[in-house]
DNA sequence: TATAATACTTGCTTTTGTCAAGTATTATTT
DNA sequence: AAATAATACTTGACAAAAGCAAGTATTATA
């Protein structure tokens, strides 16, 4: 494999990690972390989904993912719901509350993300959503992520 | 702002949050974390730089970033040398051994990152390298990074 | 019916990161 | 020149985040 491309991946990737940390550091500056922000994202776009499906989405250890769904639920932005089919699984939704929570961080993620955009016109913002669509989508195309 | 910008650009900050988890994950099976891999980088790339501009560079606490220096040293990774003008600095190097664990981590960021792109013809590669070219220069146009 | 697998939980520990105060040195102000 | 502020880094105390392994309950399989 040419060294060159992989330099540029590598080079990308250093890059993307601190724009990464700077965006979600601020997003934290509400009171959720980074990952429970994360996982009521799922919620909130898949309802009924299980602990056991978001942590392998998010690769999340079991044991640290049993934790914070246990603090959502007792901070109130969670329910569990336990099928009736299989006792062991447990449905997973926003409460009224949850979804209040899921629309602030939605908020506050739309403006740093804004902020990281600020600087372009709007023909380079077209451009920006063309490229990195194109880039996911050969990313993801043979490892098959959803 | 249009909504389908922020969207796609929150879309794809989920998504590469994995990649990059993924990708980290791996290379930190060596023993070195991933800050701990990026100062070695930034010795490695920078000869003589000082904690301050890495920690400024990697948006790490300043507290943190002195005793990771202080635990790489110990290590034999990093030597720090005194400035004569300004007693306050330190210039940092890697030592022999450091280049090795640099080198090291080096090779395995490299297969992490070809593993990445394993599924793609090199037409795709070469594609998949023009693009997050372009998306690095758009996001850095105003933000004024290196 | 015993064994294995699945979904989740819990105890224990380590790693990672933050904050604020502290030291030493250099630059600036009065 | 002495006092004050700023800079570069260190240290202590603490808290948040994450990982690992063993454990419980339930369901599927041999």
């Amino acid at each position: 494999m040419k060294k060159e491309l992989v330099n540029t991946l590598r080079d990308f990737n250093r890059f993307y990690t601190t724009v990464l940390g700077v965006v979600n550091n601020h997003i934290l500056e509400s009171d959720y972390s980074l990952t429970e922000a994360r996982i009521i994202y799922e919620v909130n776009e898949q309802e009924g989904i299980t602990a056991r499906a978001i942590k392998e989405k998010l690769q999340i250890d079991e044991g640290y993912m049993s934790r914070m769904v246990a603090k959502l639920v007792k901070q109130g932005a969670v329910k569990k719901k336990q099928s009736k089919e299989d006792k062991r699984i447990f449905a997973l939704a926003l409460t009224a509350k949850g979804r209040q929570i899921a629309a602030d961080i939605n908020r506050q993620s739309d403006e740093q993300v804004k902020n990281l955009v600020k600087h372009l016109d709007l023909k380079e913002r077209e451009q920006l959503a063309g490229l990195i669509m194109q880039v996911k989508q050969l990313l993801e195309k043979g490892n098959a992520e959803k």
